[in-house]
DNA sequence: TTTCGTGCAAAGGCTTTGCATAGAT
DNA sequence: ATCTATGCAAAGCCTTTGCACGAAA
Protein backbone atom coordinates (compact mmCIF):
# COMPACT_ATOMS: atom_id res chain seq x y z
CA UNK A 1 0.00 0.00 0.00
CA UNK A 2 1.00 3.87 -1.00
CA UNK A 3 1.11 5.93 2.06
CA UNK A 4 0.47 9.83 0.94
CA UNK A 5 4.12 10.95 1.61
CA UNK A 6 5.84 12.96 -1.51
CA UNK A 7 7.06 10.90 -4.18
CA UNK A 8 10.84 9.62 -3.65
CA UNK A 9 13.23 10.00 -5.70
CA UNK A 10 15.41 6.51 -7.27
CA UNK A 11 18.83 6.70 -7.17
CA UNK A 12 20.75 7.06 -10.94
CA UNK A 13 24.12 7.39 -11.86
CA UNK A 14 23.96 10.00 -14.55
CA UNK A 15 22.24 13.58 -14.42
CA UNK A 16 19.91 14.21 -16.68
CA UNK A 17 21.97 16.64 -18.78
CA UNK A 18 24.42 13.10 -18.91
CA UNK A 19 21.82 10.92 -19.74
CA UNK A 20 20.35 12.89 -22.34
CA UNK A 21 24.18 13.47 -24.27
CA UNK A 22 24.94 9.41 -24.15
CA UNK A 23 21.21 9.17 -25.96
CA UNK A 24 22.38 11.68 -28.58
CA UNK A 25 25.69 10.39 -29.28
CA UNK A 26 24.05 6.51 -28.93
CA UNK A 27 21.78 7.96 -31.87
CA UNK A 28 24.65 9.87 -33.95
CA UNK A 29 22.49 13.49 -33.05
CA UNK A 30 24.37 16.36 -31.77
CA UNK A 31 24.06 18.07 -28.17
CA UNK A 32 23.38 21.81 -29.18
CA UNK A 33 23.11 24.87 -26.69
CA UNK A 34 19.27 24.56 -27.06
CA UNK A 35 19.02 20.88 -26.11
CA UNK A 36 21.55 21.70 -22.93
CA UNK A 37 19.01 24.75 -22.23
CA UNK A 38 16.26 23.10 -22.26
CA UNK A 39 17.05 19.80 -20.13
CA UNK A 40 18.53 22.38 -17.69
CA UNK A 41 15.06 24.56 -17.40
CA UNK A 42 13.29 21.44 -17.27
CA UNK A 43 14.80 19.65 -14.50
CA UNK A 44 15.20 22.58 -12.78
CA UNK A 45 11.69 22.25 -10.88
CA UNK A 46 9.85 18.86 -10.33
CA UNK A 47 6.08 20.36 -11.09
CA UNK A 48 4.39 19.01 -14.22
CA UNK A 49 3.89 21.67 -17.25
CA UNK A 50 2.76 21.88 -20.96
CA UNK A 51 4.06 23.42 -23.57
CA UNK A 52 2.53 27.03 -23.23
CA UNK A 53 3.70 27.01 -19.76
CA UNK A 54 6.95 26.08 -20.44
CA UNK A 55 7.88 28.49 -23.08
CA UNK A 56 6.31 31.42 -21.09
CA UNK A 57 9.07 30.48 -18.96
CA UNK A 58 11.97 30.81 -21.43
CA UNK A 59 13.78 33.54 -23.04
CA UNK A 60 11.76 35.73 -25.51
CA UNK A 61 12.62 36.08 -29.16
CA UNK A 62 15.89 38.60 -29.13
CA UNK A 63 16.85 37.20 -26.04
CA UNK A 64 20.06 35.47 -25.29
CA UNK A 65 18.66 32.01 -25.05
CA UNK A 66 15.52 32.14 -27.24
CA UNK A 67 14.41 28.52 -28.23
CA UNK A 68 11.57 28.10 -30.87
CA UNK A 69 8.10 26.83 -30.73
CA UNK A 70 9.21 24.40 -33.22
CA UNK A 71 12.24 23.15 -31.50
CA UNK A 72 10.87 23.01 -28.11
CA UNK A 73 8.71 20.76 -29.70
CA UNK A 74 10.90 18.96 -30.61
CA UNK A 75 12.99 18.67 -27.85
CA UNK A 76 10.75 17.70 -25.69
CA UNK A 77 9.69 14.41 -27.83
CA UNK A 78 13.46 13.66 -27.69
CA UNK A 79 13.41 13.93 -23.84
CA UNK A 80 10.85 11.49 -23.74
CA UNK A 81 12.01 8.95 -26.37
CA UNK A 82 15.44 9.22 -23.95
CA UNK A 83 13.53 8.06 -20.99
CA UNK A 84 14.07 11.94 -19.36
CA UNK A 85 10.15 12.91 -19.64
CA UNK A 86 7.05 10.88 -19.46
CA UNK A 87 3.72 12.46 -21.61
CA UNK A 88 0.22 12.14 -21.24
CA UNK A 89 -2.67 13.73 -22.50
CA UNK A 90 -5.24 15.92 -20.11
CA UNK A 91 -7.80 18.08 -20.89
CA UNK A 92 -6.38 17.79 -24.88
CA UNK A 93 -3.14 19.54 -24.30
CA UNK A 94 -0.03 17.59 -23.90
CA UNK A 95 1.45 17.30 -19.78
CA UNK A 96 4.85 16.86 -19.40
CA UNK A 97 6.74 14.98 -15.88
CA UNK A 98 10.11 13.55 -15.09
CA UNK A 99 10.85 10.27 -15.63
CA UNK A 100 14.58 9.42 -15.37
CA UNK A 101 14.90 9.39 -11.47
CA UNK A 102 11.41 9.52 -10.66
CA UNK A 103 9.72 6.03 -9.82
CA UNK A 104 6.59 4.83 -11.74
CA UNK A 105 3.36 6.54 -10.32
CA UNK A 106 -0.37 7.61 -10.91
CA UNK A 107 -2.15 10.87 -10.54
CA UNK A 108 -5.13 12.44 -8.86
CA UNK A 109 -6.04 15.61 -10.99
CA UNK A 110 -8.28 18.40 -9.06
CA UNK A 111 -10.38 19.37 -11.42
CA UNK A 112 -11.32 22.41 -9.49
CA UNK A 113 -7.42 23.79 -9.03
CA UNK A 114 -6.05 21.71 -11.61
CA UNK A 115 -3.58 20.45 -9.42
CA UNK A 116 -1.74 17.02 -10.20
CA UNK A 117 -1.21 15.04 -7.28
CA UNK A 118 1.04 11.99 -7.97
CA UNK A 119 0.82 8.43 -5.82
CA UNK A 120 2.34 4.88 -6.04
CA UNK A 121 0.68 2.13 -5.33
CA UNK A 122 1.81 -1.21 -5.75
CA UNK A 123 -1.77 -3.09 -5.56
CA UNK A 124 -2.48 -1.05 -8.44
CA UNK A 125 0.49 -3.08 -10.47
CA UNK A 126 -0.60 -6.16 -9.02
CA UNK A 127 -4.53 -5.79 -10.48
CA UNK A 128 -3.29 -4.38 -13.65
CA UNK A 129 -0.82 -7.47 -14.14
CA UNK A 130 -3.90 -9.85 -13.29
CA UNK A 131 -6.13 -7.95 -15.46
CA UNK A 132 -3.78 -8.19 -18.40
CA UNK A 133 -3.30 -12.19 -17.03
CA UNK A 134 -6.95 -12.98 -17.55
CA UNK A 135 -7.13 -11.28 -21.43
CA UNK A 136 -3.93 -13.15 -22.44
CA UNK A 137 -2.97 -9.11 -22.59
CA UNK A 138 1.44 -8.36 -22.33
CA UNK A 139 0.96 -4.73 -21.03
CA UNK A 140 3.69 -2.15 -21.92
CA UNK A 141 2.42 0.22 -19.78
CA UNK A 142 -1.02 2.02 -18.37
CA UNK A 143 -2.11 5.37 -17.17
CA UNK A 144 -4.46 6.15 -14.52
CA UNK A 145 -5.66 9.58 -13.89
CA UNK A 146 -8.49 9.87 -10.83
CA UNK A 147 -10.05 13.09 -11.44
CA UNK A 148 -12.10 14.76 -7.95
CA UNK A 149 -11.63 17.77 -5.79
CA UNK A 150 -8.57 17.69 -4.00
CA UNK A 151 -8.21 18.43 0.06
CA UNK A 152 -7.35 22.32 -0.43
CA UNK A 153 -10.00 22.68 -2.52
CA UNK A 154 -12.13 21.19 -0.06
CA UNK A 155 -11.69 23.34 2.67
CA UNK A 156 -11.84 26.60 0.52
CA UNK A 157 -15.14 25.55 -0.26
CA UNK A 158 -15.94 24.49 3.26
CA UNK A 159 -14.95 27.72 4.62
CA UNK A 160 -16.97 29.57 2.08
CA UNK A 161 -20.00 27.82 2.96
CA UNK A 162 -19.32 28.79 6.62
CA UNK A 163 -18.34 32.55 5.79
CA UNK A 164 -21.87 32.80 4.44
CA UNK A 165 -23.75 31.74 7.84
CA UNK B 1 -12.04 -10.13 -9.14
CA UNK B 2 -13.16 -9.19 -12.39
CA UNK B 3 -13.39 -12.39 -15.34
CA UNK B 4 -12.61 -12.26 -19.26
CA UNK B 5 -16.22 -12.04 -20.63
CA UNK B 6 -17.44 -9.32 -22.48
CA UNK B 7 -19.07 -6.24 -20.41
CA UNK B 8 -23.11 -7.16 -19.15
CA UNK B 9 -25.68 -5.01 -20.03
CA UNK B 10 -27.23 -3.06 -16.84
CA UNK B 11 -30.89 -2.59 -16.60
CA UNK B 12 -32.32 0.78 -17.42
CA UNK B 13 -36.03 1.66 -17.57
CA UNK B 14 -35.97 4.19 -20.83
CA UNK B 15 -34.33 3.41 -23.95
CA UNK B 16 -31.24 6.17 -24.92
CA UNK B 17 -34.02 7.57 -27.27
CA UNK B 18 -36.50 8.23 -24.31
CA UNK B 19 -33.72 9.40 -21.84
CA UNK B 20 -32.41 11.46 -24.44
CA UNK B 21 -35.99 13.40 -24.86
CA UNK B 22 -36.26 13.71 -20.95
CA UNK B 23 -33.01 14.83 -21.12
CA UNK B 24 -33.57 17.56 -23.26
CA UNK B 25 -36.96 18.57 -22.35
CA UNK B 26 -35.23 19.06 -18.70
CA UNK B 27 -32.93 21.65 -20.01
CA UNK B 28 -35.90 23.40 -22.66
CA UNK B 29 -33.81 22.34 -25.91
CA UNK B 30 -35.36 20.37 -28.85
CA UNK B 31 -35.42 17.06 -29.85
CA UNK B 32 -34.67 17.35 -33.63
CA UNK B 33 -34.60 15.03 -36.50
CA UNK B 34 -30.74 15.16 -36.42
CA UNK B 35 -30.41 14.35 -32.42
CA UNK B 36 -32.91 11.50 -33.43
CA UNK B 37 -31.00 9.69 -36.02
CA UNK B 38 -27.78 10.38 -34.06
CA UNK B 39 -29.09 8.49 -31.43
CA UNK B 40 -30.42 5.61 -33.42
CA UNK B 41 -26.79 5.44 -34.70
CA UNK B 42 -24.67 5.63 -31.77
CA UNK B 43 -26.57 3.12 -29.91
CA UNK B 44 -26.84 0.91 -32.89
CA UNK B 45 -23.38 -0.91 -32.24
CA UNK B 46 -21.67 -0.89 -28.92
CA UNK B 47 -18.31 -0.20 -30.55
CA UNK B 48 -15.93 2.84 -29.70
CA UNK B 49 -15.85 5.30 -32.09
CA UNK B 50 -14.22 8.77 -33.03
CA UNK B 51 -15.93 11.05 -35.19
CA UNK B 52 -14.11 10.71 -38.14
CA UNK B 53 -15.33 7.09 -37.97
CA UNK B 54 -19.09 7.85 -36.98
CA UNK B 55 -19.37 10.27 -39.73
CA UNK B 56 -17.95 8.08 -42.13
CA UNK B 57 -21.16 5.99 -41.40
CA UNK B 58 -23.25 8.75 -41.87
CA UNK B 59 -25.23 9.85 -45.10
CA UNK B 60 -23.22 12.34 -47.02
CA UNK B 61 -24.33 15.63 -48.32
CA UNK B 62 -26.92 16.06 -50.73
CA UNK B 63 -28.16 12.44 -49.01
CA UNK B 64 -31.04 11.82 -46.91
CA UNK B 65 -30.87 12.43 -43.39
CA UNK B 66 -27.24 14.20 -43.95
CA UNK B 67 -25.76 16.06 -40.56
CA UNK B 68 -23.58 18.64 -40.51
CA UNK B 69 -19.94 17.76 -38.95
CA UNK B 70 -20.42 20.67 -36.57
CA UNK B 71 -24.12 19.44 -35.29
CA UNK B 72 -22.16 15.52 -35.12
CA UNK B 73 -19.98 17.48 -32.48
CA UNK B 74 -22.61 19.48 -30.91
CA UNK B 75 -24.42 16.54 -30.50
CA UNK B 76 -21.97 14.24 -29.08
CA UNK B 77 -21.37 16.72 -26.47
CA UNK B 78 -24.74 16.63 -25.50
CA UNK B 79 -25.07 12.84 -25.33
CA UNK B 80 -22.30 12.89 -23.02
CA UNK B 81 -24.00 15.48 -20.99
CA UNK B 82 -27.11 13.45 -21.02
CA UNK B 83 -25.24 10.50 -19.65
CA UNK B 84 -25.54 8.42 -22.70
CA UNK B 85 -22.21 8.11 -23.75
CA UNK B 86 -18.90 8.93 -22.23
CA UNK B 87 -15.66 10.16 -24.06
CA UNK B 88 -11.53 9.41 -23.30
CA UNK B 89 -8.61 11.04 -25.33
CA UNK B 90 -6.70 8.64 -27.12
CA UNK B 91 -3.51 9.30 -28.87
CA UNK B 92 -4.67 12.76 -29.60
CA UNK B 93 -8.74 12.14 -30.75
CA UNK B 94 -11.42 11.83 -28.66
CA UNK B 95 -12.89 8.18 -28.35
CA UNK B 96 -16.41 7.60 -27.40
CA UNK B 97 -18.40 4.34 -25.80
CA UNK B 98 -21.74 3.51 -25.00
CA UNK B 99 -22.45 4.51 -20.63
CA UNK B 100 -25.90 4.37 -20.75
CA UNK B 101 -27.11 0.87 -19.67
CA UNK B 102 -23.23 -0.26 -19.33
CA UNK B 103 -21.42 -0.83 -16.14
CA UNK B 104 -18.16 1.83 -15.31
CA UNK B 105 -15.21 -0.02 -16.57
CA UNK B 106 -11.48 -0.23 -17.52
CA UNK B 107 -9.75 -0.42 -21.05
CA UNK B 108 -6.92 -2.53 -22.28
CA UNK B 109 -5.78 -0.82 -25.42
CA UNK B 110 -4.26 -2.65 -27.87
CA UNK B 111 -1.29 -0.31 -29.16
CA UNK B 112 -0.88 -3.14 -32.70
CA UNK B 113 -3.94 -3.18 -33.74
CA UNK B 114 -5.79 -0.09 -32.03
CA UNK B 115 -8.61 -2.58 -30.00
CA UNK B 116 -10.10 -1.42 -27.07
CA UNK B 117 -10.67 -4.01 -24.57
CA UNK B 118 -13.68 -3.20 -21.78
CA UNK B 119 -12.73 -5.00 -17.93
CA UNK B 120 -14.35 -4.41 -15.03
CA UNK B 121 -12.63 -4.64 -11.82
CA UNK B 122 -14.04 -3.84 -8.08
CA UNK B 123 -10.55 -4.50 -7.04
CA UNK B 124 -9.28 -1.57 -8.93
CA UNK B 125 -12.24 0.73 -7.46
CA UNK B 126 -11.08 -0.11 -4.26
CA UNK B 127 -7.98 0.98 -4.43
CA UNK B 128 -8.72 3.79 -6.15
CA UNK B 129 -10.74 4.46 -3.19
CA UNK B 130 -8.26 3.59 -1.11
CA UNK B 131 -5.74 6.03 -2.46
CA UNK B 132 -8.16 8.83 -2.39
CA UNK B 133 -8.77 8.90 1.38
CA UNK B 134 -5.08 8.70 2.04
CA UNK B 135 -4.97 11.84 0.50
CA UNK B 136 -8.27 13.86 1.36
CA UNK B 137 -9.12 13.88 -2.01
CA UNK B 138 -13.02 13.31 -3.01
CA UNK B 139 -12.96 10.67 -6.42
CA UNK B 140 -15.54 11.91 -9.32
CA UNK B 141 -14.12 9.63 -11.23
CA UNK B 142 -11.53 8.09 -13.00
CA UNK B 143 -9.55 7.03 -16.52
CA UNK B 144 -7.31 3.77 -16.80
CA UNK B 145 -5.93 2.52 -19.92
CA UNK B 146 -3.46 -0.20 -20.11
CA UNK B 147 -1.83 -0.60 -23.07
CA UNK B 148 0.22 -3.64 -24.45
CA UNK B 149 -0.18 -5.99 -27.43
CA UNK B 150 -3.58 -8.54 -27.29
CA UNK B 151 -4.02 -11.81 -27.57
CA UNK B 152 -4.76 -11.78 -31.32
CA UNK B 153 -1.86 -9.85 -32.15
CA UNK B 154 0.99 -11.73 -30.12
CA UNK B 155 -0.85 -15.20 -31.97
CA UNK B 156 -0.13 -13.73 -35.56
CA UNK B 157 3.25 -12.35 -34.49
CA UNK B 158 4.05 -15.51 -32.90
CA UNK B 159 2.94 -17.06 -36.27
CA UNK B 160 4.81 -15.29 -38.31
CA UNK B 161 7.97 -15.78 -36.62
CA UNK B 162 7.48 -19.56 -36.79
CA UNK B 163 6.51 -19.22 -40.85
CA UNK B 164 10.10 -17.54 -41.05
CA UNK B 165 11.65 -20.83 -39.76
C1' DT C 1 33.16 19.47 -45.00
C1' DT C 2 29.50 16.88 -44.08
C1' DT C 3 25.45 16.22 -41.66
C1' DC C 4 22.23 17.49 -38.41
C1' DG C 5 19.61 21.27 -36.01
C1' DT C 6 17.31 25.58 -35.91
C1' DG C 7 14.07 29.27 -36.90
C1' DC C 8 10.71 30.84 -39.85
C1' DA C 9 6.50 30.56 -42.04
C1' DA C 10 3.09 27.80 -43.31
C1' DA C 11 0.26 23.92 -43.04
C1' DG C 12 -2.29 19.99 -40.59
C1' DG C 13 -5.62 17.70 -37.66
C1' DC C 14 -9.22 18.10 -34.76
C1' DT C 15 -12.71 20.98 -32.79
C1' DT C 16 -15.34 25.20 -32.02
C1' DT C 17 -17.76 29.50 -33.26
C1' DG C 18 -20.42 33.48 -35.65
C1' DC C 19 -24.01 34.05 -38.30
C1' DA C 20 -28.12 33.71 -41.26
C1' DT C 21 -31.71 30.54 -42.11
C1' DA C 22 -34.66 26.61 -40.97
C1' DG C 23 -37.31 24.29 -37.71
C1' DA C 24 -39.49 22.85 -33.08
C1' DT C 25 -42.73 24.08 -29.54
C1' DA D 1 -44.43 33.81 -32.60
C1' DT D 2 -40.57 32.74 -30.24
C1' DC D 3 -36.43 30.88 -29.59
C1' DT D 4 -33.44 26.95 -30.43
C1' DA D 5 -30.82 24.15 -33.93
C1' DT D 6 -28.60 23.64 -38.17
C1' DG D 7 -25.29 24.25 -41.93
C1' DC D 8 -21.81 26.89 -43.77
C1' DA D 9 -17.61 29.06 -43.67
C1' DA D 10 -14.20 30.56 -40.98
C1' DA D 11 -11.46 30.63 -37.06
C1' DG D 12 -8.96 28.44 -32.98
C1' DC D 13 -5.83 25.64 -30.71
C1' DC D 14 -2.13 22.67 -30.43
C1' DT D 15 1.30 20.54 -33.05
C1' DT D 16 4.04 19.33 -37.12
C1' DT D 17 6.55 20.15 -41.48
C1' DG D 18 9.33 22.11 -45.58
C1' DC D 19 12.99 24.68 -46.34
C1' DA D 20 17.13 27.66 -46.24
C1' DC D 21 20.59 28.92 -43.18
C1' DG D 22 23.66 27.98 -39.27
C1' DA D 23 26.21 25.03 -36.25
C1' DA D 24 28.27 20.55 -34.47
C1' DA D 25 31.30 16.78 -35.31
Amino acid sequence: MSDSAPLEKVAVSLTPQERFEEFLQSRGQRNTEQRRFLVDRVFSNHEHFDVDSLIEQLPRKGQENYVSRPTVYRALKEFVDAGLLRCFQLEGRSVYEHDYGYPQHDHLYCTRCQKLIEFTSDEMMKIRDQVAVQHSFRVTSHRLIIQGVCQDCSRRRKKRKQDLI
